[in-house]
DNA sequence: TCGCACAAACCGACTGGCCGGTACGGCTGC
DNA sequence: GCAGCCGTACCGGCCAGTCGGTTTGTGCGA
């Protein structure tokens, strides 16, 4: 265990730099010296610089899915346990947010079949959000005059959007944001 | 019609490559190429690649301030220069996928003075857009318990977002889906 | 406890290719 | 014959990835 080290620390490195120059513009050189580590030991860890890359979106997708598992799994009420899910969103995206920052940014620079899985993996997620609006519909509970799909992007775009102004050092917590941006989206649905 | 000037045929090829592969990603061999012209050429009416990316970023922002400032102008009841803006916005953002795509994309890759100026041109349309939603909350339409600064971002965030999900061959038209987006928000901020 | 063998971890100079940008010459319309 | 317009060949620099070699860790027999 104590070897991860290496590969964790040129991970964090790696997001950092994703996150604040962008993946194409960062070089493996500069990864390397911010993990304080040699590229013989970066790619004695990862094939490729498009490893890292993936590795990123490879944890993200991971733990939402299972957030999202676990708190479906406990149940309840359509419109508590969609709040509950939306409100996590929220929170997870502002814990992770250089990853979400490299989430959307370079998808498009991952490799075809790497880039495939992960929207895949992506479009589960949603269609997994999807169903819940579809079982509040059928209860009556949420309004059935505007495409589900445009609710479930109406949703994720706050998730996406936070990483370009929602700041820690800002006036609102996380906790706050979380509530406020689901209080929103959630009157919205309302039937 | 010999004549769809050369700069603009290279500025078109460079915002579908930009738009599609990213611009980090895209050679000038390859924008020229599709263009149909010669690096020469090119270089003729540009003086960078950095350019192609700015004179993209330029008449966006042009022409979304005009918009809003045509409807603004226009006055009226808040709520219906909201609507108006709001359909507007997202119509236009539609008319214009690509450019949607390559600003949030790459707006990272540009030159430091010009990303400042890009910030701050947005900026300023921000703040029109949310002195708008200000004198709404004057006027008691619009809910004072959620930061403006919040109302704007869950706003411009579908607007953003358009990019990553909304097709023209898609189900639903254009102005469906403004009205649907702006429908949303307006119900999610009224008092 | 020590010597040894072997593998995994790690180092860093090097390479082949590409890319942005330039130099310069020729062409064409006025 | 001049001035903008464009083609072409080329350059310096950078970058992902490699590869031969060195170090570090580990199990084991004596």
């Amino acid at each position: 265990m104590k070897t991860t080290h290496v590969a964790d620390q040129v991970l964090q490195a790696a997001l950092e730099l994703f996150a604040s120059q962008g993946y194409a513009t960062t070089s493996v050189q500069q990864i390397v010296e911010a993990a304080g580590v040699t590229k013989g030991a970066m790619y004695h860890y990862f094939q490729s610089k498009d490893d890292l890359l993936f590795a990123i979106y490879e944890r993200m997708l991971t733990l939402q899915k299972s957030h999202l598992d676990e708190i479906v799994a406990v149940g309840g009420p359509v419109e508590d346990v969609l709040r509950a899910v939306c409100v996590d969103v929220v929170e997870t995206s502002i814990d992770f947010l250089p990853e979400g920052t490299v989430f959307f940014r370079s998808l498009h620079m991952l490799t075809e079949p790497r880039r495939k899985e992960v929207t895949r993996r992506r479009r589960e997620y949603h269609d997994e959000f999807s169903g819940l609006l579809e079982r509040g519909q059928d209860e009556g509970r949420f309004r059935t005059d505007v495409p589900r799909s445009v609710l479930v992007a109406h949703f994720f775009s706050d998730v996406h959007y936070l990483s370009h102004w929602y700041s820690p050092q800002g006036p609102e917590t996380k906790t706050e944001v979380a509530e406020q941006l689901t209080g929103l989206f959630l009157r919205s649905i309302a039937a």
